[in-house]
DNA sequence: GTTAGCACTCCCGTAGCCCGAGTGCTAATA
DNA sequence: TATTAGCACTCGGGCTACGGGAGTGCTAAC
């Protein structure tokens, strides 16, 4: 065990292939590089390590990985200045939050020198605080929609008839009286009761909610972030143009990827990924770190991080979580629960 | 000039150099390889073309390019059937504008098979039509500001204490009814003029307004996104790894872009700068087509493609051009001015 | 002014070669 | 029995040499 950590922790660095004679010198194990080639041998034997070609040193396979990762690495690897600088920026970044998952994509890449990935808040359960409903032209209507600890979403509707001022205001007002605490969600159910137990204004009004239902009910599409991709070209791994391309255009495809972030997310904690353990073709090169962030513990986004197989797994396990509780920290205060 | 512009058009499309014979067989001049190879020679002595060794062909240098763009090119290559897509497109993204921006880029680079670049809507000079202002606890205030075609931004102002919920109603409501049809640039100063005037709420309320005035007066940064960037790589003069990483590094600082688009849009109409035209070294090796978009004759933004200098410019200047002109449209006429 | 012919140049891909790092095996040692 | 030293063997990467091909420029003829 010591030598396989010693091998991964190796390759990890240096992205060579590593020989009994390195292991021997630059790890004081006690033993000389016959032994090590020995052992070497067993581990390979036994599935943990690989040999890319007879005479070239030997490097972790996806097994290794997994052995490292769950029972051998140093997990704090993280320093504290560099935790707590994190948590400092997450704070920060208050002023809008909607860029808060942009910064806190690239806050990570900076931080672990490779490509991270947000997922942005699921909003059809959060709470929605207000609504606004404002006209552009006879045929358009904008719709602002405010929901719990801040969030703004907004769309245009494209109405049947043209919008009357004054019936668009009651609708507003009586809109708002109702969804105080309601999720999203809960919010498109309510409408439509509302619309059949109190026609109020005749059929434009009935066209209308019912147009502001489906709409609402619609924009909970994920959104995915991507930031330091460039981290990418500098893994020798991706030398290749026609490698990076591929996996760059599989991470690009917004809906693919929320499917593997949304899947990760099913369990809590920080959660890895590694090669062939990913059902999709172009990220069985690659692992993933994953964490999810949370308001009052309802898990509403995803964190995390990209890269080689030969991932720095205790810098980037230690970061990823770290970046999912300052997020899950700020918002839950932002939002009043605690 | 039909020599040189039979070279350009080869090398657009094959990106080898070309050699007498292949214009000779390929392009039907009416003259041997031999003619073609004295004109040639002649060209490289004007400078239009360069040979990147001796019995290699010749490829256009920037002046060639430069000579193409201005007099030599077949302008209208986007075919009828792809601008009118394209403006049916830009039609159909009404639901959200803010989304717009960024679905113009995806369009405009699937469109032109380039990387497309788009500069987000300068909002300070827009027309202001609604503010919000929400509490989410008693230190941070939600302002959600609605400017004129459907604009929405919004931020979180960390207030010095905690605020009152009527006075800040109060003053939303004040706001609102004077904010009716005055620029953003404009508001701030009204907000600063209406602070000395009529301080009404005591020192709460100046702090706010304060703080808003300044607030709001910071938000216009440029925002810029890119997409397509994949199709980088499908440029054979960025097959190397180190030249895309150069090049993507220095396209994803938003600011430095930013800048460049905003000084390429100091003149109206599509614009071209070839290679060493650009001050910036990175962007040498690079052309770029860009065009202005406007809401009734004020521009707002910038729309470009950015890809070799051995760039389609009769295609992409097309493109651009449509995809600037359709977006002009729709928001001007959502913003109700015709 | 245009063309044919021809010698010359230079890049690029291929093949062959050497070197070095690393292994596995065997025999010796504690 | 575990460890170590020694040694023959393997294999990939980098270097060089070489030939083919595409293209040029020049000269002379039309």
């Amino acid at each position: 065990m010591r030598i396989l950590r010693a091998i991964t922790d190796d390759y990890i660095q240096t992205a060579d292939p590593v020989g009994s004679r390195t292991i021997a010198r630059k790890y004081a194990l006690g033993v000389s590089p016959a032994t090590i080639r020995n052992e070497m041998a067993d581990l390979e034997e036994l599935g943990y390590l690989e040999q890319p070609h007879t005479s070239a040193g030997r490097i972790p396979s996806d097994k290794g990985y997994r052995f490292y990762v769950d029972e051998l690495m140093d997990p704090e690897q993280l320093s504290a200045s560099d935790a707590a600088r994190l948590r400092e920026e997450v704070v920060a970044m208050q002023r809008a939050i909607e860029q808060m998952v942009h910064r806190a994509a690239r806050l990570l890449s900076l931080l672990t020198q490779y490509t991270a990935v947000v997922m942005a808040p699921r909003l059809t359960e959060t709470v929605v605080k207000h609504i606004h409903l404002s006209i552009l032209d006879e045929f358009h209507v904008l719709v602002v929609l405010v929901s719990e600890p801040g969030f703004v979403q907004n769309q245009i509707l494209q109405t049947p008839r043209p919008v009357d001022a004054a019936e668009l205001d009651l609708l507003s007002r009586r809109l708002n009286e109702r969804l105080v605490g309601t999720s999203l969600r809960h919010l498109t159910r309510t409408l439509l009761e509302q619309l059949r137990q109190e026609s109020l204004f005749g059929a434009f009004h009935d066209e209308f909610v019912d147009l502001l239902a489906r709409s609402l009910a619609q924009s909970g599409t994920e959104k995915v972030y991507l930031d330091g991709t460039l981290h990418l070209f500098e893994q020798p791994e991706f030398r290749d143009v026609d490698r990076v391309k591929l996996l760059l255009g599989f991470l690009e495809q917004d809906d693919t990827l929320a499917a593997i972030l949304f899947q990760a997310a099913r369990r809590s904690g920080v959660q890895v990924t590694i090669g062939h353990e990913h059902e999709e073709e172009e990220m069985q090169e690659c692992s993933m770190v994953t964490a999810t962030y949370s308001i009052g513990g309802d898990v509403i986004g995803t964190v995390g991080v990209v890269g080689p197989t030969r991932l720095d797994y205790a810098k980037v396990v230690s970061a990823v979580g770290v970046m999912a509780e300052s997020l899950s920290e700020v918002l839950t205060q932002l939002s009043g629960r605690r």
